[in-house]
DNA sequence: ACTGATATGTCAGCCTTGTTGACTTATTTT
DNA sequence: AAAATAAGTCAACAAGGCTGACATATCAGT
């Protein structure tokens, strides 16, 4: 016979069994990307650089509007750090043959060889917390990492 | 034959094989923030009190010096967010006992229902990605994020 | 051919949240 | 008494999100 408040319901901490896999995911999250952040600082780059480089990496030829979907950001967010890669040479940009309006992104050499070395690192990271698993258990936790992408928790 | 860059060792994408992995580990902490930061931007607080509250209300009566080492920031970014939760009466302070410079930090009801109600989408997301995982295959999973924060992937 | 929609780029300014450096206060330790 | 420690504070800066407004090129439909 719980009230529940107006803005949120009456809870307690029994209601949530899901505290571990919270904090794992927190701490796991942040150990992976700081690895590539160590080699960031390096070259005045950062996250945002990163993440371009790598879907650009990922699926060469993709368009800007693409990205933008990918990343989830605004077009004034990504010009920044676009612009800056483009300019130091690790993303060429390409105008569509069919639509030369669309500006579709490919990686220079200098660009696969830095994403190449910033994803090393994280790569070893993830191969080493596999080391254990079998074959099954990795689609396992890959499967599981798909689910939390595609999953709508509302109610 | 290769000869390594100065830089950068000569890669070619073969030689990752977790590009997938690091893809997925991205979409799913993107998707499992943002369950949250729906609800934070309705209250005015961010990503960053977020963390603060979860932390205070999974270890009731840490002190300042050991939440700074668990975020991993400093303690002027602290300070900022910090602040605010206690003047918005989500978090009380104490002083230590038996060292009466340590300040202990509580999560106040208030700060209660709010962090189960910000864990409470978190907790659904990660449960439905659960939902065709055996015990076993939850134990492999935690494993994994587990290992993720231990590893140190230098060479 | 004109017109409206679309893809991209750009300028300006704001916010959050991280940083460094310098300094204060209270308290404990030596 | 002096030094070390825990915490708090002020100021300034940077990265990377955001909004709003507007420019340019190109495409598509009438």
């Amino acid at each position: 016979m719980k009230q529940p408040s107006p803005k949120f319901a009456a809870l307690s901490a029994s209601d949530i069994e899901e505290l571990d896999h919270i904090e794992l995911l927190f701490f796991a999250y942040k150990e992976f990307t700081a690895d590539a952040d160590r080699i960031l600082e390096g070259i005045g780059f950062g996250r945002a650089h990163h993440r371009v480089l790598f879907f650009v990496n990922r699926k060469p030829g993709l368009i800007v509007a693409e990205l933008l979907d990918i990343l989830g950001i605004t077009k004034q967010s990504l010009a920044r750090v676009l612009k800056q890669l483009i300019e130091a040479g690790y993303i060429d940009q390409e105008a569509g043959s069919h639509d030369r309006r669309q500006r579709h992104l490919y990686p220079t050499k200098a660009g696969r060889e830095l994403i190449l070395n910033l994803s090393l690192p994280q790569s070893r990271r993830i191969k080493a917390a596999l080391k254990q698993s079998s074959k099954a258990q990795d689609e396992t936790i890959k499967n599981f990492l798909r689910q939390m992408t595609d999953i709508v928790p509302d109610r």
